[in-house]
Parts: structure tokens; sequence; C-alpha cells
DNA sequence: ACATTTATAGTACGACCGTACAAAGAATGG
DNA sequence: CCATTCTTTGTACGGTCGTACTATAAATGT
């Protein structure tokens, strides 16, 4: 009666191959036949996989939102206070080594503003991940109102932040400012 | 000997209107034809103008770096301290009748992003247009590294609370954080 | 008027795109 | 063993892409 049963484990290991390939290669003009060729499969596979392009495309958005956060998150429950849980994100969010990513997670918000009903829940959730680690980082004696509006200023500010520091890549200068804004967050509840 | 004069304003009228096609139907799929169908000319014609697709990527990006940054450096020379300045910048970039343009921005910055060889001069441009906007409106006596730490801030919180307001519409809560941020600056030299 | 250069349009070509289709191998339950 | 379902591949089709080529109309200087 039930034949073979679908491989899910499969399809992950190539959504994590095809978003290795796009952090590399770029989100803009992604198409089925060069990463296919790239993975070694044939594009009939993908599409076996993942059905459409746009779907494809909202499955990379969503595995790479989850990748970026998880890398981000696993330090942010772990501090006294905002102030060094801020420090924490941004230091993160600015390493050398996570740049590539960053520059991809940019691309896709970008694309995602302009196309909003396309990639519907993912600017939402970007933003809501964000804001409750950063929330749950202030003490929880603190006025929810004001949680909400420091989270909200925080991310802001690393957000801008950092895409200021992949566009000009003066580390020093953006730093620098990132130090200043980071000293008016409160340091003991 | 001379024969029928170039005319140049015939080009910066059809790329006004080829950034306003683009400001509405969005940038990652642009192509020659639909924009000629919308502005009522043939596909030759653009070429014509415009050599090559990514060459006329790159006029619409320096058009659009125009644009921006006249509808907001007007109003940022007249301003006594820092945080009128940067107040008159947030709401003139938060205001919903430019909404759709900076949607278009944010693509075209994050897309820049991606390739950075592409687009070369346009994101250290963008940023440097407001660092000497916001240098001079800080006073003459102010130390140059404070002058550029604090230019710095500015104009990445402003960027990051304007991609938090595109990506959520959560208008009250954004503007809630800004008024919070606009409140550390100093206000009177 | 005439030669010369620009402006615009129509057409055509090769390349790549997304995806539908048919076929063959692999893994399951009965 | 066998029927069934999943997996993978090769191929093919219609469509769109960027752009080169050709021809005609318009505007200039002599």
């Amino acid at each position: 009666m039930a034949g073979r049963p679908v491989d899910h484990q499969r399809r992950a290991e190539l959504l994590d191959a095809v978003v290795d390939y796009t952090v590399e290669h770029g989100f803009s003009d992604l198409s089925w036949r060069p990463v296919a060729a790239a993975l070694g499969v044939s594009t009939t596979t993908l599409v076996h996989r993942f059905g459409t392009k746009e779907q494809m495309l909202v499955a990379i958005l969503a595995r790479l939102r989850e990748r970026i956060f998880a890398a981000t998150s696993e330090t942010l429950g772990e501090h006294p206070d905002l102030a060094t849980a801020a420090r924490a994100a941004w230091t993160r969010t600015s390493a050398p080594q996570r740049e590539a990513e960053f520059r991809l997670f940019f691309a896709v918000y970008g694309r995602a503003l302009q196309a909003p009903e396309q990639f519907a829940g993912f600017l939402d959730r970007v933003v809501a991940d964000w804001m409750n680690a950063l929330r749950d980082a202030q003490g929880p004696g603190t006025d929810p109102q004001t949680a909400t509006r420091t989270a909200t200023l925080v991310i802001a500010t690393i957000r801008g932040l950092l895409l200021d520091l992949l566009a000009t890549g003066d580390r020093e200068r953006v730093q620098d400012a990132a130090e200043t804004f980071l000293a008016t967050l409160p340091r003991r509840p």
C-alpha cells in the first residue's frame, strides 16, 4: 500500500546547500540551472523538492532568518542588562565572518520591502525575533512600553550601523559610533 | 560638417520617467520592454539613450540618490543645532509620501551590497552625502572626530528606524523610538 | 540643397529562463 | 515477488531577455 517514504532530510540538506550558494553568489538573479550545477544535481531534483522558484525563494528566506537569528540569539539571554546584551548582539552581527551572510540578508530584506505580499511574514518575523529577545534582556520590572521603545531603538541602530559598515567598510568609524550608542544604554537595573 | 546635435535633455526626461516607473514597479526584474511600453517608446530608444542595461541601472541609482538627497538636504542646513536638524531629517524621510521612494532605495542599496563592483561609488556616496550635511549641522567648534561619530550614529539610527517602519508599518512604535533617540542629541552648542 | 549626424522604430537572433513531461532506478509494505 | 510511491534524470516547449542590425525621419552646418 504505502510506497517509498518522503525524505524530508534530503530537502533540508539541499536547502542548506542552496542557501550557501546564495550567500556566495547573490540573490538577485538566482536560477535553477546554475544552482543545480553547483550542487551536482539536476534542476529537476530542485524542482521536485521546492515546487516552484518562488517557493524556493521563500524557503531560502526562512532558512536564512533561522540561521541569522540562531547565531545571535544564543548569546542574547545570558546577559544581566541591556547594555551588555546589545553589545554582544553588535559584536556578533559585525563580525567579519558573517559579512557575506548579512549582505545577503539586506539584499533579501530590500527586495521583500518592494514585494511585501510575495514574502509575507518575513519582514514582521525578522523584527519580532529581535524584539522578543531584546525585551527579555531588559529587567522584568521594566515598563512594557519603555522596553518596546528601547528594543526598537537598539535593533534599528545596530541594523543601521551594520548597513554603514557593509557599505563603506570603515570599521573604525562605525565601531566608534557603536561605542557611543552602547554607552547610552542602561547598565544595571 | 556637424549633424544633428545630441539631445541631452531628452535623456534626462527619459531617465526621470524610468526612475518613476522603477519606484512603482520595483527594481529586481526590470527589463527594457515593459519600461519602454509604459513610456510609450520603443526599446531601441532606451538602448540608444542608455547604452546597456547595466548602464541604465547605474543611471537610475545616481538619479535616485540625487532625488532623495535633494529632498532632504534642502532643509538640513537651516537648523541651529544637531537635534533639530536630525528631527527634520527624520520627519522628511519618514513621511508617507516618500515611502515608495525609500522602498526602492533600500532595494537598490541591498543589491549594491551584493554587487559592490557593479555599483561602485554608490554606497560610499550615499553615506558621504549625509555625513557632510550632518557634520555641518553641528557647530563649527565641534571636535571633528566627535562630529563624525555623531553624524554616523544619526544616519545609522534614522536609516534603521526607517527600515523598521517600512517593514512593519507600525508608525506609532517607531516614532516613539525616534523621539527617544532625538531627545539624546545636543540641543544647543 | 546637401552631406552628416542623431532619433526612433521594427525586426531578428541566440541565450537563458521556469517548468511540464516521460522514463528509469530505489525503497517501502504486503 | 509485486504493487506503489518517491527520487532522479534528460529532454523539450514556450516565453522573455539583452542587444545587434537595418531603415526611415528629423535636425543641423555649409
